[in-house]
DNA sequence: TTGACTTTGACTTTCTTTGACTTTAACTCT
DNA sequence: AGAGTTAAAGTCAAAGAAAGTCAAAGTCAA
């Protein structure tokens, strides 16, 4: 299992034993996992962002920490969020990363998730011009999102 | 024996060992058997497709791997017979013709069905150039098919 | 002897790890 | 209160670790 995988377990366990919110300290969790304090940042910016649905705040110096919760929302609203922020293009990371998001939040079930990532992979798009790809990657997105409402 | 069946079988052995699914790195495996890295991706992309009843999922950089997943049988056999009879275009209508029957069948729910139409519409496939799209459509409806079983 | 399938390798892209350096906050002495 | 010290967290870029792409060259059977 790699590093970054590890932090976020340890991220997501303690949130979900503290009601959607963990508060960690760098250095410490760090030294507990093995890690360099600079891997956590790494993985909060990859695997926490707003878009998948967590809001970080943090503070320096003495007694500094990090929090990190998960915002709550109902479907719908929740739904009409992420479709507005998707812009006109879409890569296929973003996507993934969204679906799970969405499937945490239950706003989506499994077998929806499923259909749509193997939409978004590459394989399937695998005629349509890497470039082109993405623009695409967001209609497929949107216009599948749509149908959940 | 050929180097694409020996990469093909080491695969198939261990799909077989573990309960369908096998998880590979490719650069270890192009290691031990001897031939380049990219000779796996051949493998995966002529042997390893829907229509052979397969999904495949990867990851890049440290800790990637690329994992391949046999689809069950069970209710399959029909989804499979359906996926088989696609050939390389599919047009709105066809799609849409085989997403009803599937639905009397019981094959799929219809979330499913609403979410693979969407990805099918011309609206979606808009920025597709008209000659382009059935075929796009075929890859789109095998992928997301495969994923039902 | 041509056309489909295979093999190969150079190059690209994506994701992760690491560490040196910076910034901010709290605490401790005058 | 202000200055210096210490204890955090933040930033960024380089290096490393995979996998993906693509096209040229090779093989083989019809």
């Amino acid at each position: 299992m790699r590093m970054s995988d590890l932090v976020a377990k340890y991220i997501i366990e303690m949130m979900e034993s503290q009601n959607g919110i963990a508060e960690i300290q760098r250095n410490e969790l760090a030294g507990n996992l093995g890690c360099v304090p600079s891997q956590i940042n790494y993985v909060i910016t990859s695997r926490f962002t707003p878009e998948q649905g967590y809001i970080v705040e943090s503070r320096r110096g003495g007694g500094g920490y990090i929090r990190i919760s998960r915002v709550r929302m109902d479907r719908g609203t929740a739904l009409m969020h992420i479709i507005n922020s998707i812009g006109d293009k879409l890569d296929k990371a973003s996507g993934e990363a969204m679906l799970n998001n969405m499937l945490q939040q239950q706003i989506i079930e499994l077998q929806s998730a499923k259909i749509i990532s193997a939409a978004l992979s590459d394989r399937t798009l695998n005629r349509i011009r890497q470039e082109n790809r993405d623009y695409l990657r967001a209609d497929l997105f949107k216009n599948m999102l749509i149908t959940l409402s």
